[in-house]
DNA sequence: CATGAATGAGAGTTCATTCAT
DNA sequence: GATGAATGAACTCTCATTCAT
């Protein structure tokens, strides 16, 4: 039943006309603050028609939730994970994930921002998923340690560091702002992997140039 | 009456308890998810009761992020414009905000993440506010920048990842974890300085140990 | 139309199923907590295929109704006319009727506890033929007591009484009961016609031995 | 909870009337036909206050049940209890059950009627209590079997006879009728206990011979 | 200070029914 | 025959808020 939404999701039709709307609504509002009503008026249908495609609020969260899971999933982890390189895998997450907030189809951001709406069986399904993709990009994390390519830093702190930073652009990007996706996500991977003060020049840099 | 209520979230006595329960169940279910109920129920009084200390459940929500504004600005702010040098100023800056952050007293999280459930008034007075602190954290880099001890980066980007990294904490971070407050921040303050990577530098450091 | 309905019931061919499905999910469920859905989910149909069957909720009950009706007429009313001796034909009325209600089709039941759900015309016509049939019960108990075979009781209450036993039947016989529909049909003729105590012994026994 | 809830359905003051309303009107319409609206404007009050009073629709049912449930043990078990002969007990308890029934107050019939609509926790706990009334009466029965004051019947066909009997009276009982309560009740005790037709007294006979 | 009672508005949801295809 | 889509009406229930006491 679920893998059907989530199809409908995806698929074309009306069905996927409603999930695809009630996700940006959601992602502009907030969960709590649309109500079912909101969702069917900007379909052009009553309430009750709009029932023939969801099962329910929480359902359809859930459905919308899935999709960002899937999303990332597919746009993100399956092809890091055809990168050999833990660093040049990290560039493409960062960059691709930060892509995927920027370009604001929603059920990212959602995901993120809504799980306490959940039933508690609905949250430990999404909770899980979410752990693993945390898990993997921390896994990558620990692979450039283990290659020292690595500064001495908390994983989990970083990797929760890198997240914030990700899905904070669902909060302040702009499309119509002065840098575009590409170049934003570009320079979030750029921040997270250099930092931001230049290195104490007197130090490495001038001896590098000797 | 505004300011009024702001000094009793602060003061002691009844008055503060209010606030403080309001903002810590707030901050646990969200504002929409919490009823007035709710926090009466957590006060041990009726919700009529309850209305004897809030002015219905927005200005309540707006009182809380004016207390979080405040915070920010009496213990992050005010102290960062007696740092002279920037760098410093945003080691500082980071680090304390962080702090307020894991110190969960609320405020600051629900500031953040409350802000479409205020009515517009109060939301332009909130993100004025707002605004000030990025434009302060900002000028901080900027500074920095025009003394080069800054590497090429956006500069709103970087601001708005810095505050990404820190309001995420409030979404991970539990005081029963590994590290404590303090090494957390610290924690963030160097990767957000300094980078995940090391400076690809076979050159610097290990001539440096030569 | 209503003809035609009643026929469909009892004919065979797929009309006829669907007014026994929406009989037993009826008598199960009662009639309000029976949906037009759940009687097409039953049938494997959708609703609005089923319509093509029903003219509306309320006329499917109404037919069921008229065919609980016709079920005692036929399968009572009209072969205890046959029957001469009031005695008999009371013991043949209570014990076929018991029966009926045994044997669990549903519609007698139906017809007895839902009347409420009918329109003020659909009631009348339905309360006429209850009455008629209650008329031909307490005319036969006149009958007895015109022939001083009957107690001196008060003909409606025994008539209620009556009914009242074989309709309480559908409330908690279950054929896999200790006793079959026959033996408990059979039950009930006995303590209805005959009560409960045994007679008093000082009394007409022992006059008996004289 | 609920204990609360049944003291108020019995106890004075609004709470009360608002219990012995609902009762008075789930009666006469069916629970399921009965909207909480219903209720509310009976009372003279909107649906939220009624809320004031009860804990939802389906508690609402359940407490009149248990008012119900009390009302029989109350007033037919417990009295019966107190009395040694099992006959003198079965003519108390039929009659006395009878006239609770054509009284009229409700929660014993809906509590009869009803049943389906409770949660499963609910109908437990409710069928529970029906059972072991049941079981008082027909060990009630099974006492004047072994006293050999009992014709040879099957115990459970007679205390569901009884039973029936008893509560058809709330389907057809009206008290402006020819009977009144007591007269009522006295004949149905009557005609269980006697039954219907004169006894083929050995005496009768062998006189009608001379 | 605090309460119980009450309310208008609106929430999510279900339902019987219709109709073009 | 049968369907998917749609609807208006109704339903149970919750909520923020008020007010006399």
């Amino acid at each position: 039943m679920t893998v059907q939404d989530r199809d409908a999701f995806q698929s074309e039709g009306r069905a996927a006309e409603v999930y695809r709307k009630a996700a940006e609504i959601i992602l502009q509002k907030g969960y709590d603050a649309t109500s079912v009503s909101d969702i069917a008026e900007a379909l052009g249908i009553t309430k009750a028609g709009l029932y023939h495609y969801i099962h329910g609020k929480t359902q359809l969260l859930f459905d919308i939730m899935q999709y960002g899971l899937n999303e990332l999933d597919r746009e993100v982890a399956q092809p890091a994970m055809k990168i050999k390189d833990p660093e040049a895998r990290l560039r493409f997450m960062v960059a691709m994930h930060a892509r995927i907030v920027t370009r604001g189809h929603g059920a990212v951001t959602i995901l993120v921002d809504e799980a306490r709406a959940l039933t508690p069986a609905q949250n430990r399904k999404v909770t899980r998923k979410k752990r693993e993709y945390f898990d993997f990009l921390r896994a990558t994390l620990q692979e450039m340690k283990d290659a020292r390519k690595l500064r001495d830093v908390d994983l989990t702190v970083a990797t929760f560091s890198l997240l914030g930073m990700i899905n904070w652009l669902s909060r302040w990007y702009r499309a119509e702002g002065a840098l575009n996706e590409q170049q934003v996500a570009q320079a979030i991977v750029d921040i997270a992997l250099n930092g931001l003060i230049r290195p104490a020049a007197g130090g490495g840099r001038s001896l590098r140039a000797v």
